[in-house]
DNA sequence: CTGTATCCGGTGGGATACTG
DNA sequence: CAGTATCCCACCGGATACAG
């Protein structure tokens, strides 16, 4: 989503950081992650996903939906109906992704309280000051 | 009466799309990744990282720092002397994550070049409209 | 039903001067 | 050496109105 973190490695030892930096951006929206979990199970309508995503507006739908085609996890088909009938499916790299995306799941699980308990500690820190 | 086209929200897959956006977001800023790379390897202090990292501004820095150190990720240990003496240490669960980011890195790395052509594709049909 | 167009506020991040 | 303070701007995302 956010282009504006893409830069030029300068240093081999900093190519690793910019390719994850990359992949990393184009799923760091808001909204990105959602629309791959959902579509992820099945082939998914445009409603059908507003209705699914609480909270997301119209215009951000559109934006991720388009963002994701566009990289390559999403293919959209178009039914040539009336009323017209769009349907958004998910790509077998999307599903890879999702693998690995799975492990940081787990990873941010099992250390959600040692996270909670340093940004306590932290803030506490700074508040006796 | 049959309930069967009556259709629950997921709620276990907006659970799980918000731990890994608050997961995510901790390491989605322009430098975090860099700097939790640089720290990994071993300790660093500040000036060392500023020449490290290529690009970064003082304030940056300064920022992604304490931000990283908010979370538990990075330890920060001063040294009484003059000048002074600080050294940021990456922790274990920090040398944790980044053994689950390196799956991503891998997988973005093998799935590097379809995303370029689904790019092209994609925006050449794009143009062509 | 499936989008586009427009306006607007909040925020992430760059440049740089100052400081203990 | 290791930061902080200030200014500034680009861009993301929300709300809403319009359209094929």
């Amino acid at each position: 989503m956010s282009q504006r973190n893409t830069r030029v490695p300068e240093r081999a030892d900093e190519q690793e950081a910019c390719t994850l930096l990359e992949v990393i951006s184009r799923v760091s929206g808001k909204w990105s992650i959602v629309v791959l979990l959902e579509t992820a199970r099945r082939p998914m309508r445009f409603t059908e996903l507003e209705r699914a995503i609480h909270g997301i507006s119209r215009r951000m739908l559109t934006l991720t939906l388009r963002q994701l085609e566009r990289d390559g996890f999403l293919v959209r088909t178009v039914h040539p109906t009336v009323p017209p009938r769009v349907e958004y499916a998910a790509t077998d790299m999307a599903r890879e992704l999702h693998a690995h995306l799975s492990g940081l799941t787990e990873w941010a699980e099992r250390h959600r309280d040692t996270v909670a308990a340093a940004r306590a500690a932290f803030d506490e820190a700074a508040a006796a000051r």
